[in-house]
DNA sequence: TATAAAAATGAGTTTGACTCACTAATGGAA
DNA sequence: TTCCATTAGTGAGTCAAACTCATTTTTATA
């Protein structure tokens, strides 16, 4: 085959998925027609299936485009920041912020493609390691430098913050109310770094006389941290 | 009508429903055939039609059902639990073991009904609502007696708390791997009363000898406060 | 036992993903 | 330039499954 004949064929190819995003997004998946899709490149049905075998496979092909995007400077962006506290705020407001920015592709990214990022050897599941790996490691080095607890099941910690944020926000998702990404990030740092006990109460920390002044500070601090819009390099 | 008609009526469609939740569980959703859950009660697929709307009605009333009979001993299970870390524990234990035990119908739950829920004035909203009030009553009196802070965000610690264990769950929900509702239930409250922070290095902490954490604060909050575009109203 | 109302039937309709035999276009070789 | 082999594109299908409806059967009561 020449040349020329593969470009063609590659831009085809891009033109059907850029529209299958468009009819994705303003449709969903179940309500999206491959026959719509076929329309807005100015093709017949048919030829669509000379590029994709199913309509999943375009699905998967859109998020895993847009996924691979997303977050291709992760690596730099947490170079800039220390602490595991900071650091792992930033994954989380940076998290928040992809769903406040694409909330379409997010949904379809947990409401269709669960599946194929709980598979092995998806091309989804592979990017979705690679993704969450960053908040992994931040895990691990803050439990190294004694920051945080090291008897953590780190699968477990990514569960849950991943999880609880995807629940926070399908309400935003399904266009029902609003996400103040920077508000969310401080208060969902504090409730995993610090938990929703009390300093006097937790079984993790210790009492020294009563020291109130210590708890109206932590409160201070954690008002403070969410009214922040960036949790940049410590300035 | 007469009264015989009624219960005849009634008892037809239990047996539709029963049908329908035997096949929703073993294909999933997508997969059942109405026409096959017509032929376990034996019918024909236009009958099922007289008794539902729809396939998803059946869906809806399958889970609807389900769900009410699973939570309706929390409040006595609750009342003999004092202390609103063990009371928390043991929503999240009742919860993992529900996930445990009728992983099939959590999935379709989880998968499913997500949208129904989220729509307001359905009746697995309402269910879902009654559910999970348990839980912002815990965390409230937690927070009135000290034991949980009080700044916190009820809804979002709820959907921390739900959402976490369900993405924690969707392994074992697709039949891969097991879960250990005991050791997941005492990590989990662990994380979330806790948090993955260590007591030195938490800004919550006190450390009775030195005491830098109560100057660490102040340093913070210093910096904070310098960031911030405006003074509010602090309390 | 006659009959009105409800239940059940099964042969449709519709929708939308997917297929395939055939035609059109393309690019290299004679 | 003119063939020809290969690839792209077509559109009229098939198929599956949710849902409908005119008709028939059953049932409870007058």
């Amino acid at each position: 085959m020449s040349k020329l004949k593969v470009e063609r064929s590659k831009q085809r190819r891009d033109d059907i998925l850029k529209a299958a995003h468009t009819v994705f997004c303003e449709k969903g998946y179940e309500h999206a027609a491959v026959a719509e899709i076929a329309a807005r490149v100015g093709v017949v049905e048919g030829t669509v299936y000379r590029y994709f075998d199913s309509k999943h496979e375009m699905l998967i092909e859109v998020l895993s485009d847009w996924y691979q995007r997303m977050f291709s400077d992760y690596a730099d962006a947490l170079a800039g920041v220390a602490g595991g506290r900071a650091r792992l705020q930033l994954l989380i407001w940076r998290h928040l912020r992809t769903i406040h920015d694409a909330p379409e592709l997010c949904r379809l990214m947990f409401r269709e493609a669960r599946d194929d990022i709980g598979e092995a050897n998806t091309m989804l599941r592979k990017l979705n390691r690679r993704y969450t790996r960053f908040l992994l490691e931040v895990i691990d080095q803050g439990a190294s430098n004694g920051e945080f607890r090291s008897s953590l099941s780190l699968p477990l910690v990514r569960d849950l913050i991943y999880g609880g944020i995807e629940h926070y926000c399908w309400r935003y998702l399904t266009g029902q109310g609003e996400l103040d990404i920077d508000q969310a990030a401080g208060d969902i740092t504090s409730i995993f770094c610090d938990g929703i006990g009390t300093s006097t109460a937790s079984t993790l920390a210790t009492e020294p006389g009563t020291e109130p002044s210590t708890e109206r500070l932590s409160q201070l601090v954690d008002r403070l941290e969410s009214l922040l819009p960036l949790p940049q390099t410590t300035a």
